[in-house]
This record gives structure tokens, C-alpha cells and sequence, in this order.
DNA sequence: CCCCAGTCCTGCGGGC
DNA sequence: TGCCCGCAGGACTGGG
């Protein structure tokens, strides 16, 4: 499931092959089972972005944005299944979008969306709709101090890793990494949001800056369903990392004297260790 | 406003 | 061995 390190990986593989380059033609595929959400429709999509050059590609939380030069946004939000990739995909039963672009010489010839299970979404945006969407969000976990932590935090009452998850509060974060910074920040994920200690938050900040740039060194985490690869369809291999997600049962790394635990909160899996994480 | 449950979707693993 | 159900969860929606 793409998170922040793994759109961010996807971003910069991307980056290099497509910025600069003019689209061609998009094309919906054929063989999608099902289409996914788009907007604007796709007569009108293709119209838009034929001709256009790309001019960047970045990361807005868990979206990954393609710039053209007429100030219009590609946002792709690939949800739990998605992919950005210029190479060939995992199936090519689950292709959903393919950019095709003016041929350059040692670079790929276009890009795609490929997505499994088909949640995802991809839009057009004029600049204000992406204002818009930059609104709704809370600031990039990468980008918080711990004053910022204290601030979103102190506008819920929720269990601080049902927060973590809250987009509006801190953006990027999702359900693997939220279990993975607490137990590096050795908080536990039932403490309330607005009970934490001034060293807590700051822990807190420390770890997701850790964790968060240590998993983006490692190009993300590809789990056991293997759907995670970054644009060149390789695996990540943050997933050898992991310290408590998906461990249950197994001994806590750290401590040795805890067993790292599973629960449910806010319906999503929660994994983490009761005798280190307070 | 806050919180929870349901919805979308497919592949896989557990259980019988 | 084979089949079927339930689970996985990001973001959104509707109801209480």
C-alpha cells in the first residue's frame, strides 16, 4: 500500500523519465476489467492533456502530481493498489491509464497507472481545484516540527495512531507507518492525542523523520501481497526492516522482554509492543 | 462536530 | 485437495 515513502520513490522514478517530455496521447486501456474513478471524462482527459509537456512531477502526500504547462495537475492517488510505472507492469490485466509521449532517445516511451483492485483515482485539475486539494490536507509528515505535531494533535481526542492516519491532521502517513514510528518513538498507539508529553511528541517527530527517510532510502515496502514496486516494477525493501508491522507474536526487537501485539483501531490493524511503548 | 460503520475492489490464506 | 469466506485498508459517505 503506497504511503508516503513508496509515492515518494514512485515520484522519483518518474521524475527523470517523464519531466520535459510531451504527451502524445493518453490512452484508457482496453483491458482494464473495470474502469477506475477519473475526472474529468475520458474524451475530455485525452483532449486536455494531448500536447501538453510535463512540466514536474512531485509528491503531495499520498498523491503523486504530474505539472503540465498549462497550469492543469494530474493527481493520481493509488490508494492501496496503485502504480506509476515506465516499465512493464506486474499484470497486464489491471493497466488503467498509459501516457504515451513524444519519443526521446534512451528514454521510455510512456507511463502508466496499473492498479489491482482498481480504489484508485486520477484527476485533472485546473490550479485552483489543486489548491483546493492542498487545502483539505494537513502539513507533510516529513515537513513537521514538533510544535506542528502538538498543534494537529491538539484538535482530536482520538487515540494518537488513529490520528496519525487522519490526512487532514498529518498527511502521508498510513497504516504501516503509523505502527512502525510508535514503536520507534516508544509511544503506544491507544495514549490519547492530547495527552502526550512534550517528549513524547517530540519522539514522535524524531522517529517519523527516521523512520520515514529510512524507508525512502529503501525505496518502500513491498509486504507479502507483492503489489508495492516503484516505477521500474522492483520491489522495495523496507518490508526486511519492519520492527512490529504484520509480527505478531513474534519478540519485540528492542526490548526482547515484549511480544509484539495486534489490535483493531478505528477498524485497521494495529501492531505494536505493550512493554515498550507507554 | 465527532465518531463509527459501510462502501469500493481483488487476491490470497485459513479453515473445513 | 479444493472451495469458499473473510480479511487487507485509503478515502470517502451517511447516519447517529
Amino acid at each position: 500500500m503506497p504511503e508516503l515513502p513508496e509515492v515518494e520513490t514512485m515520484v522519483r522514478g518518474l521524475r527523470p523519465e517523464i519531466v520535459g517530455r510531451t504527451i502524445i496521447e493518453l490512452e484508457f486501456c482496453a483491458c482494464t476489467r473495470r474502469p477506475i474513478q477519473v475526472s474529468p471524462s475520458p474524451g475530455k482527459f485525452r483532449k486536455q492533456v494531448a500536447g501538453q509537456k510535463i512540466t514536474g512531477v512531485w509528491r503531495l502526500a499520498k498523491r503523486v502530481v504530474v505539472e503540465l504547462a498549462d497550469a492543469q495537475f494530474i493527481v493520481i492517488e493509488p490508494r492501496m493498489t496503485g502504480l506509476m510505472l515506465v516499465s512493464e507492469p506486474p499484470t497486464p490485466e489491471h493497466r488503467r491509464l498509459c501516457w504515451h509521449m513524444a519519443p526521446k532517445r534512451g528514454k521510455c516511451s510512456s507511463f502508466e497507472f496499473w492498479d489491482r483492485r482498481g480504489l484508485g483515482t486520477v484527476r485533472l485539475l485546473d490550479s485552483d481545484r489543486m489548491e483546493e486539494v492542498r487545502n483539505v490536507l494537513g502539513p507533510d509528515a516529513l515537513r513537521m516540527s514538533t510544535d506542528d505535531w502538538k498543534q494537529q494533535l491538539s484538535r482530536t481526542s482520538r487515540p494518537i495512531k488513529v490520528a496519525m492516519l487522519e490526512q487532514k491532521l498529518i498527511a502521508g502517513i498510513g497504516n504501516l507507518y503509523a505502527s512502525e514510528i510508535l514503536h520507534e518513538a516508544s509511544v503506544s498507539p491507544k495514549r490519547s492525542s492530547q495527552r502526550l508529553t512534550n517528549k513524547q511528541l517530540s519522539a514522535i517527530q524524531a522517529a517519523t523523520q527516521r523512520i520515514l527517510k529510512e524507508a525512502i532510502q529503501y525505496e518502500g515496502s513491498t509486504l507479502g501481497d507483492g503489489t508495492y514496486r516503484n516505477a521500474l516494477n522492483k520491489d522495495g525493501g523496507y518490508q526486511n526492516k519492519h520492527q512490529v508491522y504484520q509480527k505478531e507474536g513474534e519478540p519485540c526487537q528492542r526490548c526482547a522482554a515484549g511480544v509484539v501485539r495486534r489490535i483493531v483501531q478505528a477498524q485497521r490493524s494495529t501492531f505494536y509492543c505493550s512493554k515498550c511503548q507507554r
